[in-house]
DNA sequence: GCGCTAACTTAGCGTCGCTAAGTTAGCGCT
DNA sequence: AGCGCTAACTTAGCGACGCTAAGTTAGCGC
């Protein structure tokens, strides 16, 4: 069924340089899980093929199929730090910033969706790929979270709950729309800045309403007192 | 390895209670998939064994693998609907009424941790579960959703996109701590309802921004205007 | 030219999802 | 009473999978 043109038959590599096939391998199973969107439908043998070698080969390399796989798409989102910082790099302050970050991931996320889907939602990811999350989507929200409190956004404290909470935020919005497409999403730029603003939005106002741990009766009052009229709502 | 006792061969069925069987099977499906914590560790043959049957009995009844799970994590989301509903009851008005609902649904997620992925991560779901999910989470939601904005917590209009955005930043937050459960999350609670209700304030607050479509110079521009001393924060 | 070992291959085990082709047993009908 | 019909299964097995043990080949160093 799937006829992929079996790659000849590989030469051996040259003596010291071992680590050559381990690229061929992971270029080749990055290629054929674009192609069928589903790692299920990548197969040990079906890499090995496109390599041209058996495939006990690939196990030289890679301790098992998660291992591959991780490498794979460690590979992949090691591209989504610059991403996200291009994106954000001539934001008008901390909070544009943000934003632009937000963007940039569900952007990123959406274009590599199976990618995605395996990186932050398969149960057995491997640590790099954590590693390489961690390094381009955590710090770059994380550092930009601690600017915007510098710069009085936000609340002045622990920048980790926000910063979770800000990439789960945009985390949550491309992992559905990846999952469910046939929702009515719009435009995927136009309803991940809705979704990340009223985030830091709603981070930001927090700290207009009260000092510390907010109870919820104070949420509720604080929205009943900015909504009576003897406020000027705008400016 | 996994010794599963095997289930002494099960008594063939009256002649036309075939249905029987079926439920036999989503049950013990059901219980394999918790004990396993993972999809790909049920197999077909040991439900058939728990259930006391062959292997191709249980294609009767499901077309494939996909099928019976979508079966079983729908059966298990069926009671998603009255956890949320049940948490909603008390609350004190439709704002509290939401958080009381994302909490629900996070701490649900939380609960059923492998099922949630199948019914939320998986590429190939079954039609049954997205209806059971969009006619328990989707519409509590989005009911809520309108009552705040009649109640004038959200500004007027399409209660959809801010419907999909909260059922995102739940599922964020939910999803996020199942696939990475070794970030600091803290006290699962606490963290979802930081994250909901940023996301609701988040919107409320866009209320008070302007009107209709909110710039994002707008927005920085209300959080400095919010922040000049001249105001008076609290009441 | 010969040993050593890096870089592979051959052969195959056990398991999986799934199917084609049976077999068994109870109800309805004469 | 017995017989056909078909619902409710089973037996046997195909092809593909992940992975492994035990080979084989080829180039470098001496």
């Amino acid at each position: 069924m799937t006829a992929v043109a079996r790659t000849p038959r590989r030469r051996r590599a040259q003596r010291g340089s071992g680590e050559q096939l381990r690229a061929e391998i992971i270029a080749a199973a990055r290629e054929l899980l674009a192609a069928a969107g589903n790692a299920d439908d990548v197969s040990i043998r079906a890499v090995a093929d496109a390599v041209g070698v058996t495939s006990p080969s690939i196990y030289l390399h890679f301790a098992d199929k998660n291992e591959l796989l991780g490498a794979v798409v460690s590979e992949v989102f090691s591209e989504l730090d610059a991403a996200m910082l291009a994106a954000g790099a001539d934001a008008d302050g901390p909070f544009e910033r943000l934003r632009a970050f937000g963007l940039a991931y569900v952007v990123f996320a959406v274009a590599h969706p199976e990618q995605y889907r395996i990186a932050t939602m398969d149960p057995c990811p491997q640590p790099d790929v954590d590693e390489v999350l961690a390094s381009s989507a955590f710090e770059n929200f994380n550092a930009t979270v601690v600017e915007c409190m510098q710069a009085g956004i936000f609340a002045d404290g622990d920048p980790l709950p926000i910063t979770l909470d800000l990439w789960a935020a945009a985390h949550g919005i491309a992992s559905l729309m990846i999952a469910k497409p046939f929702l009515p999403w719009g435009d995927v730029k136009t309803t991940a800045d809705r979704a990340l603003c009223a985030a830091a939005l709603g981070h930001a106002a927090r700290a207009l309403v009260g000092d510390g741990d907010v109870t919820a009766k104070q949420l509720t009052e604080w929205l009943a007192e900015q909504h009576r009229p003897s406020r000027s709502r705008k400016r």
